[in-house]
DNA sequence: TGTACATCAGTGAACGCGCGTTCACTGATGTAC
DNA sequence: TGTACATCAGTGAACGCGCGTTCACTGATGTAC
């Protein structure tokens, strides 16, 4: 064969490596697939000797957009709730989505895509959901679940306000009050904190 | 002229009410201008009568979402940030975009809008924190104002998540834990709660 | 009252463009002899 | 060791399609006389 053992595999890596930066930047819709390909060094036509189609590609990059995030902490030392909040908002994750949260910057496009996207994506965000759980102080598994599904809403809501936000000072403002919003949500239940699950219906 | 007078201004409002509805269903970017005038009962040819360019549309269009469902709000009678949060956080909500929060459909997508299109959507998302701002029991107005931002982040936040999960169930916790994340953060700070606004930098 | 004309919101064909996808082809390499 | 051939990852022209935008035209009405 022409090329070196792996060469495929290291070629397709590459190929998700770039999409997973460049689909956090631009979004699902507006990122090409000869741009993308061109990201990786090659021309748009091999696109589909390495994925089925662009739904494909984009239900793996977003494996590989969570993946290098998770590496990206782990690499940093990203250990106890407080490290995780204030590593996820701050302005460099702000000013550059191709390195942030793959569910900030795509979750409202995943909602319209089809249901094994929307798991795959899922699936992922579940693995993160467990990761924050495990930094809640108290509660069985479910109510720690159902912390940290409220201390990530405000990590994602927060981060994608501050982007959208042009005024410098009020984006900082809000990267800062969702801060303190995670952080009062991760705090252990000072009375009996709403802790009754079933009262919101 | 052929038309009764404030038939021009007429035809304007109805495209903008369809617009709305259809850019919080659809995304700004699959949203076409041959299907927005088709909603309205008009050809694609006429939309430049009435709009410059599309993004002259969403920028009108964003404002006018965030009219309807303030209206809506006040025509069920949204008083209180209990019942503005759990109106929020409804399965309703969820599977109808189109009549639901204009900043949770699209924020990601305004973020990568021009500066100008950005500006207009804050402004009428400043009104909206200044609303539930305004229900925060404790603290001055920036404190009042930072606390909103949490809240409205967690509202947010797990409307998007809610939206992308496919399984009901998970997808019905989701909205569980937004409503009790938001009422948490919106109660009378139990001791001095994270109220040190320097704390984060 | 009746006719000719001006108005202008709306029509629909056409524009260039970029998209996702297909496919005949290329050309450097490994293999066969 | 040297030559002919098979392999197959990657190329780039071409496909149909829908997009935002332009523009010559339409035709029902109000106005002028």
């Amino acid at each position: 064969m022409r090329y070196a053992k792996g060469h495929l595999d290291a070629t397709r890596e590459r190929i998700l490596q770039k999409a997973a930066r460049h689909l956090r930047k631009q979004g699902l819709e507006r990122a090409g697939i000869a741009d993308l390909m061109k990201a990786a060094g090659l021309t748009h036509g091999g696109f589909y000797f390495h994925f089925a189609s662009k739904e494909d590609l984009v239900r793996e990059a977003i494996n590989e957009a969570f993946d290098q995030t998770n590496a990206r902490n782990e690499r940093r030392g990203m250990h106890g709730l407080e490290a995780i909040v204030r590593g996820y908002l701050t302005p460099g994750r702000r000013d550059r989505p191709e390195n942030g949260c793959a569910a900030a910057a795509l979750i409202a496009e995943i909602a319209r895509h089809p249901v094994s996207t929307r798991r795959a994506f899922m699936a992922k965000l579940d693995r993160l959901l467990e990761l924050i759980g495990a930094h809640v102080p108290t509660g069985d598994a479910t109510t720690r679940r159902r912390t940290a599904i409220g201390i990530f809403a405000v990590m994602m809501g927060a981060l994608q306000l501050a982007r959208a936000e042009p005024n410098p000072a009020r984006s900082k403002q809000i990267l800062e009050s969702g801060i303190d919003a995670a952080l009062t949500l991760g705090q252990p239940s000072p009375d009996a904190r709403r802790s009754n699950p079933g009262d919101s219906r």
